[in-house]
DNA sequence: AAAAACCTTACATCAGGTGTAAGTTCAAAT
DNA sequence: ATTTGAACTTACACCTGATGTAAGGTTTTT
C-alpha cells in the first residue's frame, strides 16, 4: 500500500483529506507539528506528499524545494490560492502536480495515482546533481545518455549520494562495497575511488568526489563557467 | 529544438497555437489531413503531441490510445470540453496532461515544458510489453527492478522490439548484432537467441521470442492464466 | 522416413573489472 | 623549509562472465 503524507494546517480539511485517501486504498500520515516540516515529512518515508501552500512557519514552496533537494519524493500541491504565479513557481520548484481547492475528489485521486504511476519503478533510481543512478544495475543516466558503472564504482557513488554533500568515512564506504565483515586493504578502496573519479571526469559530470582530509569523502558540485 | 505536433481541426485555433509555440522556441508541425491522424502524426516524429478531442474522423481518445501503443511520444490533451469524465478517460489512456480551453498561454507552455522535461533522457528507452529497454546500456526495466542484459542479447531484443510483433529475419538480426559486413556462423546467432529466451524466461517476462519457420523471429506476448 | 529448420549443451577464449604492490604527490604542522 | 602521514597513481596478475565454436539433439514438414 502506498503511503501519502498530508501536509495541511487546517484540521478539518486535513482529516477530511486523510479519510478520503484512506478510503481509496492509501495509507496516510499527517503532519501536525509545523516546526520543521520537511524532516517531519521525510520521517514518514512517504511515497507521495500532498502539500498545502499556506502553512504556519514555512511556505509550501520552501518545503517543496527542500523535499526535492533531500529526496526524490513526488509532491502534489493542493492550495486554495488559484494564482498562475503560484502554479508556475510550484512547478519550477519541481512539484509534480498543482491543484486548487475546492478539489474534485475523483480528479485529485486520479492525479495522485498518475503521479505515483509515473514514479513507479523509479524507486531504484537515486538522484545526484544532474544525473540519476540505478541502484540495482549501477546504470548512470546523464545528459540524455546512459552508461553502466562497474559495480564497485557504482556502490561508492551510491553511498556518497545517500549522504548528499555530507562527508562519508572510508569505513562506511568500505562497508558498503565489501560488507562490514571483511577486512580489505585501505588501498583497494583508494584505487576504486580513483577509478570512480576518472569515470566521472570522463563523463563530464557536474560534480566530483572530494577528499576531506582525515575524515572521508564527499560529493561536491563543480560549477564551471 | 523540440518538435511539437499540433492536432486541431479548427484552422484559426490551430494557427494561433502554432505561432504561439513557435514564438516560444518550439518547432511546430500541424495536421491538416484528418484521414489517418496517428500515422500522420508519427511521420512528423514529434517530441510531443498537442491533441484536441473533437476531431472529424477519429476522436482524440482513439488517437491517443493508438499513439501510445505505437510509440512513447508524450501527449498533451487540450480540449474545450471541460468534463471530468473526459479527463479521467484521457489520463487512463496514457495522456500526460489534460487542459481545457480557453487556455492560459503561460500555463500551457509550462505544462508542455514540464512534460518534455519529464521525458528527457528517456529517448533511449524503448517500450516492450510490460518492460522498458535502454538501447545504450541494454538495461532492462521490468516489474520495479532492473537487470543488465549481455550486449548481444540486448541487441537482439532491441531489433525485435523495433518491429513490434512483426517477424524479423535472421539476416536483420545478424546485421544488428555483428554488422552487415562480417559473416558470422548461423549458429552463433542461434545460441544467442537461445540465451535471450532463457534470460527472458528467468525474468518472468510477459513475452517470448518465437521462431517463424523459414522467415525469422518475432516477439509475442504470453498471456498466462 | 528423410530432410530441413531449429534448438541445446559444453567448452575454450577473451575482455573487462578487481585487488595487490610499489611508489609518488600533496598539504598541514612544526 | 622540512617532515610526515594522508591521499593518490600506475602497472600487473587474476578472475569472472560474455562470446563464438563445435557437436549433437529435437521438431516439423514433405
Amino acid at each position: 500500500m502506498k503511503r501519502i503524507c498530508v501536509v495541511e494546517d487546517e484540521p478539518l480539511v486535513r482529516t477530511e483529506l486523510a479519510s478520503m485517501l484512506e478510503n481509496n486504498g492509501y495509507s496516510v500520515g499527517v503532519i501536525d507539528n509545523f516546526d520543521d516540516v520537511p524532516s517531519e515529512i521525510l520521517k514518514h518515508e512517504p511515497d507521495l506528499v500532498l502539500l498545502d501552500i499556506n502553512l504556519p512557519n514555512m511556505s509550501g514552496f520552501q518545503i517543496c524545494r527542500e523535499l526535492k533537494n533531500k529526496s526524490s519524493v513526488p509532491v502534489v500541491i493542493l492550495t486554495s490560492r488559484d494564482d498562475l504565479k503560484d502554479e508556475l513557481n510550484a512547478l519550477e520548484l519541481g512539484a509534480d502536480e498543482f491543484m486548487t481547492k475546492p478539489y474534485r475528489k475523483e480528479r485529485l485521486l486520479l492525479r495522485i495515482s498518475n503521479v505515483l504511476k509515473r514514479y513507479e519503478g523509479r524507486s531504484n533510481l537515486i538522484e545526484g546533481p544532474g544525473f540519476l543512478l540505478d541502484k540495482l544495475t549501477y546504470t548512470l543516466y546523464i545528459d540524455g545518455t546512459s552508461v553502466i558503472l562497474p559495480k564497485n564504482q557504482g556502490k561508492i557513488l551510491e553511498v556518497l549520494l545517500q549522504n548528499r554533500g555530507e562527508e562519508v568515512s572510508r569505513q562506511e564506504i568500505s562497508d558498503k562495497v565489501w560488507g562490514t565483515s571483511e577486512f580489505i586493504d585501505e588501498n583497494a578502496l583508494q584505487v576504486n575511488l580513483t577509478r570512480l573519479k576518472k569515470t566521472m571526469a570522463s563523463l563530464n559530470m557536474p560534480c566530483t568526489v572530494q577528499a576531506v582530509r582525515g575524515v572521508g569523502y564527499k560529493i561536491v558540485e563543480t560549477e564551471e563557467i
